[in-house]
DNA sequence: AAGGGATTCAACCGCAGAATT
DNA sequence: TAATTCTGCGGTTGAATCCCT
């Protein structure tokens, strides 16, 4: 078992990101993609292990990062696949597209269990704390009491941990129980959680949608989502709708149900894309693919001028990040866009299209102006603070 | 306005497991 | 097969920010 070399060596910078580095790293990455990451700090200049620059690049700097507050669902969403994985936060954000896992873990641990608390779930167990409560206070007085040789009472069926290699039957009882239950209560279940309404349960693939749609979600038997973000390639995507076959579009958020201008681009895990030449392993690759860009499923690096960018917002200045920068750029001009897609085909041409330059010298200027934008919108804490003010009463 | 506690969130740490040698 | 390297994950930390008094 080996450990990071680079974590070893001197003169390695640490904390937060400067815009010079986040601007190489960013620079670096879209001119050559990552490859191998130890190698990326020292091809792109940075005093940083290769570690450091792949979760900056992951949690921050990734062109597909949906910024902002989580909207209702999501939150909804993000407890249902709780009850379902436990802390396997990197599974539960692959089911919430632009959302990092890091993301959601701070989420689960600042805002989310707070909630679940106040509305007496247990945030480990999604059972109702009473009961929970009940069932510890029972197993301490049995573990205090030794002369007891009777059966254990059987554990309350608690998320493993995620690092448990067991069977992970309980938490697909768990959610089958739940789940029938809100099915007998006329959509919410017991508990106040809403149901996931494209999972079903199918004794030959576990957990996921409806037959009739797209069965990306499908959980399997041994809790693994199958499918999900794994392979986007051309060959796997369909040219229609989804239905039975192996449809890579994500299935996760109903197209009604995403919020207005939002779109993505899913980030191929695979190695089996060889044209990615120098990427190995899993991670991002830039995928090179007409028909992502044909079927408009994303619009990466979709960079608009700052002109442009002032165009669409207003306001004064605060911080937004790089992510914000792009994602926001998606109302780009058709000519902006296909820089881009030369961008992603490859076809990087230095200074005469995007370049960082442009990006990062429009962006710290663009930061703020984003970040009023949102403020000018009720904004989202305020909504929760409301909902959950309300929730109290 | 000041200060102190609470909260948020970016980043680090350490481990596990896959991949490579 | 063992050792090493690398990636990915979840837990934790601490600086920045928010909020209350």
């Amino acid at each position: 078992m080996g450990r990071h070399s680079c974590c070893y060596k001197q003169k390695l910078r640490k904390g937060l990101w400067s815009p010079e580095e986040d601007e190489k790293l960013f620079n670096h990455i879209t001119k050559y993609g990552h490859g191998c990451w130890s190698s990326v700090p020292k091809q792109a200049g940075l005093q940083r292990c290769g570690k450091s620059c792949r979760l900056r690049w992951i949690n921050y700097l990734r062109p597909d990062l949906k910024r902002g507050t989580f909207s209702e669902q999501e939150e909804n969403l993000i407890i249902e696949l709780h009850a379902v994985l436990g802390n396997r936060w990197s599974q539960i954000a692959a089911q919430l597209p632009g959302r990092t896992d890091n993301e959601i873990k701070n989420l689960w641990n600042s805002s989310i269990k707070k909630k679940l608390r106040q509305r007496g779930i247990d945030p480990v167990t999604h059972k109702p704390l009473s009961e929970t409560e009940a069932r510890e206070s029972k197993l301490l007085a049995d573990s205090s009491d030794t002369a007891s040789v009777s059966e254990p009472t059987p554990p309350l069926m608690p998320i493993e941990s995620p690092r448990s290699k067991n069977s992970v039957t309980p938490t697909k009882e768990l959610f089958l129980d739940r789940y029938t239950a809100a099915a007998n209560n006329g959509g919410a279940d017991s508990l106040g959680y809403l149901p996931l309404p494209q999972l079903t349960y199918s004794p030959e693939y576990g957990l996921g949608p409806p037959t009739n749609q797209n069965p990306s979600l499908w959980f399997s038997q041994n809790s693994r989502l199958v499918g999900m973000n794994q392979e986007l390639n051309s060959t796997a995507l369909p040219s229609t709708g989804p239905s039975t076959s192996t449809s890579k579009l994500p299935a996760h958020l109903p197209s009604d149900g995403s919020p207005a201008g939002f779109h993505y681009w899913e980030a191929g895990k695979s190695s089996n894309n060889s044209t990615s030449s120098g990427n190995s392993g899993s991670g991002i690759e830039l995928q090179s693919d007409t028909s992502l860009f044909d079927g408009g499923i994303f619009q990466w690096m979709d960079l608009c001028s700052y002109k442009e960018a002032q165009f669409h917002l207003q306001g004064e200045p605060e911080d937004l990040k790089w992510s914000e920068f792009l994602n926001s750029s998606i109302q780009a001009p058709a000519t902006v866009q296909n820089q881009s897609q030369a961008i992603m085909y490859g076809e990087i041409k230095e200074e005469s299209q995007f370049t960082v330059d442009d990006g990062l010298s429009t962006w710290h200027n663009y930061q703020r102006r984003q970040h009023q934008l949102q403020d000018s919108d009720v904004h989202g804490k305020d909504i929760h603070k409301l909902t959950a003010a309300f929730e109290q009463v």
